[in-house]
DNA sequence: ATTTCTTTGGCAAACGTTTACTGGAAATTT
DNA sequence: AAATTTCCAGTAAACGTTTGCCAAAGAAAT
């Protein structure tokens, strides 16, 4: 009768803990153990206490794969981003993993850098890896690969810019809130020649952006000069040629707001070297408030958006979708001015010449040199 | 003999694209289509030919989990990080990203924070997903965390800090070279009066660059001031405040390394405001060469450190490992010095005020205003 | 004491692959 | 032409879970 379990002996190498074995351990059958740990609660009390210690005991954890090979969940959702090294990113990636690993998803990141190729690529995997769900924050010309995703019927959620037909929900970013405090706030120092330094403008958020901007600059009944309109592509470089070439020019803008912070980190960085004083010249106004921004010289006036907020609504929106497809009630994420010391009183006004501490007139300073 | 296939009708919702979809298309038998697909050899062309067809046809592509499942490997790699908002990381997790996916990889990011509870979130998540690998950058005191995986015969690879015992490899970073060149830029240039900024000391990195600029400074025969050595956080807050702290002193060093970028950006920022000008009066060398670097002002120069090298060298450790779990041969990180424009000069020196142009002894400028 | 209902745990069938084995045909040797 | 070998495709057994269904056991109702 014996001598019928001997080939199991030196099989693979090392087998995993398995679900069977913390079955033996505490006495059950593998159901009762998988019941258990998913928290099923027709399980006894004392039977799940029974098994919880045997999972101790043995330093057990579930195999994730079959896990969701059966029960048709990945736990998986896709981060899809334009481009990892605009420190925008990463803070938003951060907030993005923290709520996701605390519901017990994991993320999957693309980054695309702007290259469709890429972009196909990183589909690709998320739908062979299963997702449950993708977060796009990139820019709008890329639908014919998102087509994909949505033909496939996995959820997503746009973080920035809600494409013209909605293939999933969209964050609403509330860009005119922010971007009117911040041309009010010049406004009420007295600027009204203020230049714009744009995104990128095929991408829908620059867009917006900049019409937030203009409908702003009309509510305070200025017309902005079209030559002080220039377009960016949101890096650091972009935003310093930019201005480069505003410099090129005779008549200069009093202020300039920019589409985002690197933006405006670069046009500081030009208009320093030019030997152009802000705030005490020239007003910068940046938005994000990138966690560098509060750290160059001056310490940047600029939109906030809270990467943390994009961050947990659209996972929380990626979830809804999944219990409710049609449900589209878009979330809003507001905006608001945050004032440094980058702006202050136009050259030449009499505020300016008056007041010693132009630029001053709120506090939170860090240093005054 | 018929009526025997109504029950699976309405079964599920909508069953995704099977194995077996494509086995039917193209009249073979499964096996022969997962043969197909892994390009096992034994494939005769024409049907291999036959089952390409049938998959473009139908869009089919593969389950991984069913896939990793069965074949117990999950092509995942974890990248452990400290901190994902530190600039250095988005370029190496850019890089490390781009060398798993070109090799069906796909990585899993953990960010840690500098906190060990969330470390060992991070090592959980990563066993349950059944990474193959884990690569390390991080500092150095996370050890029985770390152990973890190691039981579990993780291999792993250290990015940059080889642990005592190492418990995988470790791939070393030629720190002294970068760093010796950088102070013997300096000491050409006339310094001997130079202070350091490390990182964070407990963390092994941060030792072995100040470890490497003393042996440096010892090299060119001079001893470092022990009130010019300054320990930082590797943060631009970090630098920050060192230089705050060495301005209250009377006795100002001529120049001051730093352990990384974000350390000398910190310190390039104090000291503008300070009013101290760079490089006239103090030269600044940062460590990394963070592509912020080139943009600050000025530009500084600094000890290069290739992300893309180091990604690529990590996750090729990390495959030798699964092949040959014993080879330990370490792989060398080269580092160099790029020297653009925050050194110079000492301040006074004949040399200083003889040069009209100090510091610009090498070309590669930007603008000059 | 019997019946009915409720609880609770076990059995076994999926999930979509890979891969060891197997057997039939084709190719080679004798 | 028979015997042997080689080649390749198909059959079926895993992989580690979840979960529908069912039966045993106890509780409640008759």
């Amino acid at each position: 009768m014996p001598a019928k379990k001997a080939p199991q002996s030196a099989k693979k190498r090392k087998r995993r803990l398995d679900i069977r074995d913390v079955a033996k351990h505490a006495r059950v059958s593998i159901a009762t153990v998988s019941r258990t740990i998913n928290g099923v609660p027709t399980v006894d009390k004392q039977l799940a206490e029974r098994v919880w210690k045997s999972i101790d005991a043995l330093n057990y954890f579930p195999n994730t794969q079959a896990r969701s090979l059966v029960s048709g969940r990945s736990r998986l959702f896709g981060l899809l981003i334009s481009e990892i090294t605009n420190p925008f990113f990463p803070e938003l990636i951060q907030g993005f993993e923290e709520v996701a690993v605390s519901n017990g998803y994991e993320i999957l990141i693309g980054s695309t850098s702007y290259d469709l190729g890429r972009m196909d690529v990183c589909v690709r995997r998320m739908l062979e890896r299963n997702v449950e769900g993708v977060a796009v924050m990139t820019f709008g010309i890329e639908q014919p690969v998102l087509d994909e995703l949505a033909s496939r019927d996995v959820p997503m959620v746009y973080m920035d810019t809600a494409p013209p037909q909605p293939l999933g929900r969209a964050l609403m970013v509330d860009y005119h809130k922010g971007i009117r405090e911040g041309v009010q706030h010049l406004a009420a120092l007295g600027h009204r020649d203020v230049g714009f330094i744009s995104g990128p403008l095929r991408q829908r958020s620059s867009e917006l952006r900049k019409a937030a901007f203009l409908k702003s600059m009309d509510e305070i009944g200025v017309t902005p000069n079209k030559t002080w309109l220039l377009e960016g592509d949101h890096t650091l470089e972009g935003g310093m040629s930019a201005v480069e070439k505003l410099l090129e020019r005779q008549d200069l803008p009093t202020a300039i707001m920019c589409s985002n912070d690197m933006t405006a980190i670069g046009a500081l960085r030009v208009l320093s070297r030019a030997g152009v004083k802000v705030p005490d010249e020239i007003s910068v106004i940046g938005f994000d408030d990138v966690h560098l921004s509060e750290f160059v010289y001056p310490p940047l006036t600029t939109v906030q958006m809270s990467r943390k907020e994009i961050a947990r609504e659209a996972f929380e929106s990626l979830r809804a979708v999944r219990e409710t497809p049609d449900n589209r009630v878009p979330r809003i994420i507001s905006t608001r001015l945050i004032v440094r010391q980058s702006t202050s009183y136009p050259r030449g006004s009499v505020l300016g010449k008056n007041g010693k501490a132009a630029g001053q007139h709120r506090v939170r300073d860090t240093v005054s040199v």
